[in-house]
DNA sequence: ACCAATAATGAAAACATTTGCAAAACTATT
DNA sequence: AATAGTTTTGCAAATGTTTTCATTATTGGT
C-alpha cells in the first residue's frame, strides 16, 4: 500500500530510457522508435502506470474537461439535456466537469470560479441569465462559453437553444384559436429563471394581442414537480368558475394538471383543455397524449457540444450560436372550447 | 487578450511579496500579516487571478473531484441519484467528474481511467456488476470507491444502496398475495445491468415459490422508456388469453404500461394489476396512483456522498457501505384478481 | 534601549510532466 | 569505409504551485 504510485520516471527506469522519451512515447507516438514504444508500454502496464494530466495542464495543454453548471439534474428536461450534451462531449474526448446551483445564481458564481481553478477548457451554463460576476469572470478568463437552452441574436455570448419566448407565443396562439377565453397559466417562479419567465411573456403577449388577459387568480406559480402541480389545479377546479385551458410552463406540470382533472373526473380536452412545453419522453405516450411545444433537447444538447468544441480548439471562435427552432406539437389534450 | 494569465509571480510581484506569501495567504492565511493579507487580496483582484488547481495536485495535494460514472444521465432513477449524490458531495466541497458509459462495460473501463488521469479523489460507479479489469484498476490505484444503488454483504467494494432482490422479492409476494396466478413481466434488457437482473430474479423466485412462473411470451423485454413499454404491452394485451398482472421492472415501465391500457380501455386495476419499481417522482400523484417498492434515491445519493468523502479524507476507511431497504409502496394501479 | 521570544517573510527545492535543442545512433550512398 | 542525411534519444530548462528551513522583523519585558 504504501508505496507511492508509478511516475513517469519509475517507468523510464523500467524500460531504460529517459522519462523524456517515455512522454514522447505518450504524445508523440511517430517520433519513437516501435521496439522502444513497446518497451514502454510493458513497463507502463506492469508498473500500474497512469498519466497525470495535472502535470500536464500545468504546461498550458488542455485538460479534456469541461465545466457544464445547471440549476439541477434531477429535471426531465436538464436530465435530457445533459445527457446528449455529455454523450457528445465525451465523443470528441472531453470530460465534464458537473455542478448545480439550485437556481441560486452567486452559487453559480462560486461553482464557475471553481471550474476555472480546475483550468477546464470551456464553461456551459443554462439560460441567458447570469450574474454580472459571472460573465466577468468568464469573460476576463477569455474561457469559451456557451449558453444553452435559450438562444436570443443580443445575447452576451454564444448560445444555443430554443426561443423560449417563440415557445410561449405559439402555444398561446394555439389555444386561443381554439377559442379559449377563460384561460390559466401553470408556470414555476419566474426568478433566475429566464427559460419560465420568456415562455410566459410569450404567452401573455400572445394573449394580449386577442385583448385576453389571465386573471391573477387562475396564474399559479409551482416549483417543478407533478405532484405540485397536481394540487394546485386540483384546488383551482373546485371553484364553480373554471377555466376552460390550463396553459403549463412545462410538460411535467402539464401532466401534474392532466391527473388533477382526471381525478376529479375533468375530462381532457372535451371539459378542459390542457398544453405543456416542452416534449418530454412520455408526453407522447400519455394518455391522453398531450398538446406542446417542442423544445429539441437532444439536438441542442448536440449541436451544443459540438460549438463549445469547436471554440476550444480552434480558438478562432467561428460560431456565435444557432437557434433550434421550437415547434407546436398538437395532440390530444388541446381541443376547441365547447 | 495576447497577455497570458496572471500566476502566482505575477500576483505576488503586485503586492511586493514574494511568492511564498501569496501561496501562504491562499492556504494558511493565519500565518500571513492582515495588512499583507489585504495588500495580496487587492493584487489578486486587480489581476483576475485564479489559482491553478492543476499546480497544486501535483503536490499530492487533493483536486477536490470525484468521478461519477453512471449508464445514462437520462432515466428518472438516475437523474435523482445524481443530483442528490453531486448536491452533498458539493456542499462538502468536492466536485463531480460526470460520464456515462451507455451500459457499456469497456466504455466505463476506459472513462475510469480517464478519471484517474484526473487524479480524482474517489470514483462512485453505479452497480455492482463491472468489468474486472475496472475492478483490478481501481484496486490496484487504490482510489476510494463506493458503489452506488445496489448493496450486497459480499460486495467486492463499499456500497449503499438497496436489495434489488428483494424489491423483486417484494412486488412478487404483493402481487401474488393478491391472487394473481397469469402474470406477465415487463423487464429492461438484463445484460450489464445487475440491478434489472436481481429485481427480475426476486420477481421469479417469489413466483416460483409458489409454483408459479412467467410464460415466455409473457416476459417482455423493452428499453428503458414509456414509449416502448406502452407499444409491447399494446401487444400484449391484443392476445384473448391475458395475464391478470403486469409486474414492470421500473416505474417508466409501468407508466407505459399504464397508458397502453388505458388506450386500450382495459381498467386498472379492475381488470389488470400493474406494479413498478423505484417509486420515481410522480408515481405517487399519477391517476391511478403506482403501486411500486420505493428504492429511495435521494437517500442513496446523500448516503453514498458521505461515504465517499469520508473514504477521501480520513483514509482509514470506515464503512463498508450501507443497505437502504427497499420498501413496498400499494397504492391503486394493484387490486385483487377478480 | 536591549534581549529573548515570537511572528512574518523569503529562498530554494520539490512535484510530474513537456519540449527545444543537441548528441548519438542508424541508413543509404558513394 | 567514409560521408551525409535521417531517425532516435537524452539533457536541461520550464511550467505554477507548495513547503521546509532559514532569515528578518516585531513585540514584550526588563
Amino acid at each position: 500500500m504504501k508505496e507511492k504510485k508509478a511516475d513517469i520516471i519509475a517507468v523510464a527506469k523500467a524500460a531504460r530510457v529517459s522519462p523524456s522519451t517515455v512522454s514522447r512515447s505518450f504524445n508523440h507516438p511517430e517520433l519513437v522508435k516501435a521496439a522502444t514504444r513497446k518497451r514502454i508500454d510493458a513497463a507502463v502496464r506492469r508498473l500500474g502506470y497512469i498519466r497525470n494530466r495535472a502535470a500536464q495542464t500545468i504546461h498550458g495543454i488542455r485538460g479534456g474537461t469541461i465545466g457544464l453548471i445547471v440549476p439541477t439534474v434531477d429535471h426531465a428536461i436538464f436530465a435530457e439535456l445533459i445527457q446528449s450534451f455529455s454523450q457528445s462531449v465525451e465523443e470528441q474526448g472531453f470530460t465534464i466537469l458537473l455542478a448545480s446551483h439550485g437556481y441560486r445564481l452567486e452559487r453559480e458564481y462560486a461553482i464557475a470560479r471553481k471550474m476555472l481553478e480546475h483550468r477546464v477548457d470551456g464553461m456551459a451554463l443554462i439560460g441567458l441569465e447570469h450574474s454580472d460576476d459571472t460573465y466577468g469572470l468568464l469573460r476576463q478568463q477569455n474561457t469559451p462559453t456557451v449558453l444553452l437552452w435559450n438562444h436570443s441574436d443580443d445575447a452576451p455570448m454564444p448560445c444555443v437553444g430554443s426561443d423560449n419566448y417563440l415557445a410561449g407565443r405559439l402555444i398561446g396562439d394555439h389555444v386561443v384559436r381554439l377559442g379559449h377565453r377563460s384561460i390559466a397559466a401553470v408556470f414555476p417562479p419566474t426568478s433566475g429563471n429566464d427559460r419560465a419567465f420568456q415562455r410566459l411573456s410569450g404567452v401573455e403577449d400572445s394573449l394580449a394581442s386577442q385583448g385576453l388577459k389571465i386573471a391573477e387568480d387562475w396564474r399559479l406559480e409551482t416549483p417543478y414537480s407533478v405532484s405540485a402541480a397536481k394540487s394546485k389545479v386540483a384546488r383551482l377546479i373546485r371553484f364553480p368558475r373554471r377555466p376552460t385551458a390550463i396553459i403549463c410552463g412545462n410538460d411535467v406540470l402539464a401532466w401534474g394538471a392532466i391527473h388533477a382533472l382526471r381525478r376529479s373526473g375533468v375530462s381532457v380536452p372535451e371539459h378542459v383543455t390542457i398544453t405543456g412545453i416542452g416534449d418530454f419522453h412520455g408526453s407522447k405516450d400519455f394518455e391522453p397524449s398531450l398538446t406542446t411545444v417542442r423544445i429539441p433537447a437532444h439536438t441542442i444538447g448536440s449541436k451544443a457540444a459540438k460549438l463549445i468544441v469547436a471554440l476550444i480548439v480552434r480558438e478562432s471562435a467561428s460560431g456565435s450560436g444557432e437557434l433550434v427552432p421550437p415547434e407546436l406539437i398538437v395532440r390530444s389534450t388541446s381541443g376547441p372550447v365547447r
